[in-house]
DNA sequence: CGGGCGCGTCAGGGTTCCGTCAAAGACGGT
DNA sequence: ACCGTCTTTGACGGAACCCTGACGCGCCCG
């Protein structure tokens, strides 16, 4: 199910919009101000966002960049606003598409369907979803960590953290992206939120786990996956 | 550089596009019917295609659906109509985008620069940039230096000071150049950091550190890298 | 020929960073 | 309202890292 994120600070706007997402077997969070819309961007991890401009908290235009700052999710913006100037500037911070109020119903669905199917898998090669090591295998699809042939059981922030990291493919993955991709844009400095949940992916993963050798840690800049 | 493909079947407002578009350095093709349109759109592989849906043989939203049979290039529709269903369908058979004449200049810039940004990473996949030479092999995405088989591990500092030189392409690297990009602006004259560094990366990455084949001193210079 | 300058090397000490543990706080379900 | 699970904090020892000063060497220039 496509998950979309509505941020408005109108009730009425929200209320019209999820009942219509709602009908079309949407799931919906909402939020009326900008803190929120990043906090939920980054804990519900939606398909899609559609953002009012106009928000009590702050520029609508610094929450499209607090998100561009670690999600490609498309963001679609709602706005009263004519001017050619906030078009451009909303669009070129990382907006995908960009509506004027008042607005048909319709014809934003039919923006959003675009935004969600331009977003969806690239046409191509992307089914190495299964990464194995000599210890455990991950299934990113499947959301499933086996070990030694039982299912590992992981919290969820475990498991974001581990999907980054696997994702990273052996790459080097800095320790402010990690933070910023699990825990959300404004946590770029708690590094010891990092070492309590490495230390519980190796007690988990590892064979050995006061001497890793799949999750490593590169002094002062991050980690890594290593098969 | 971007290429471009506008369609429609208007003289001037091709023009405007085409002018528009070159002075921003797009390379731009132009067709004024659909059969032209498909025609080229297969022959150029245009990056994004700027798409009129009134066109004088065929109608615009099956030029969307010839396209999207065979691509996923994205698609800016261009059109007179208002009416929401016209929008609705273009936007369900495919089309990216829609913009109503007349249109602002700067608004259609925009979009279109949103609908290219997010089209990038897509078609192209992820480039590693490595370098390799005899002795060892530099990896600057995974942030990774691999010697005779084994990973070298290096600091933080040693690491930002090897990728500016690795950067530089073989080129010369002047000493306050490196200490500003590795320590800051304000440390232009502590060349004595860049001997210890130095001396710690050809001790780790030099057969014989002592005669360094790939890290060169230009004394009273810099420092230059070669593979 | 001798002094000065720039570079390479080494080792110690202060500081930052990481792993670990434990306990309090937040959340959800029964 | 209670309890179990998950998350957030704080504290601490130990390791890794960065800076610093001292020394030796080769080269240029006086």
């Amino acid at each position: 199910m496509t998950r979309v994120l509505v941020v408005d600070d109108e009730p009425q706007i929200v209320r019209a919009l999820v009942i219509n997402l709602k009908a079309r077997k949407y799931e919906v969070d909402a939020a009326h101000d900008g803190a929120t819309a990043l906090k939920l961007a980054a804990a519900r991890q939606p398909d899609v966002v559609v953002l009012d401009l106009g928000l009590p908290d702050m520029d609508g235009v610094d929450v499209i960049r607090g998100l561009r700052g670690w999600t490609r999710v498309p963001i679609l913006v709602l706005s009263a606003r004519h001017s050619s100037d906030e078009k451009v500037e909303a669009l070129d911070a990382g907006a995908d598409d960009y509506v004027t109020k008042p607005f048909g119903m319709d014809e934003l669905l039919a923006r959003l369907r675009a935004a969600v199917r331009r977003a969806e898998p690239a046409g191509g090669g992307e089914d190495d979803v299964v990464v194995e090591t000599d210890e455990f295998t991950v299934d990113l699809a499947a959301k499933k960590v086996v070990r030694a042939g039982k299912d590992v059981r992981l919290t969820p922030t475990e498991w974001h953290l581990l999907e980054v990291l696997v994702r990273g493919g052996g790459r080097l993955v800095g320790q402010k992206q990690l933070l910023q991709e699990v825990w959300g844009p404004s946590y770029g400095t708690e590094t010891n939120y990092l070492r309590v949940y490495m230390a519980q992916l190796r007690r988990k993963l590892e064979a050995d786990p006061s001497h890793p050798k799949h999750f490593i840690t590169e002094p002062g800049m991050g980690y890594r996956f290593e098969k």
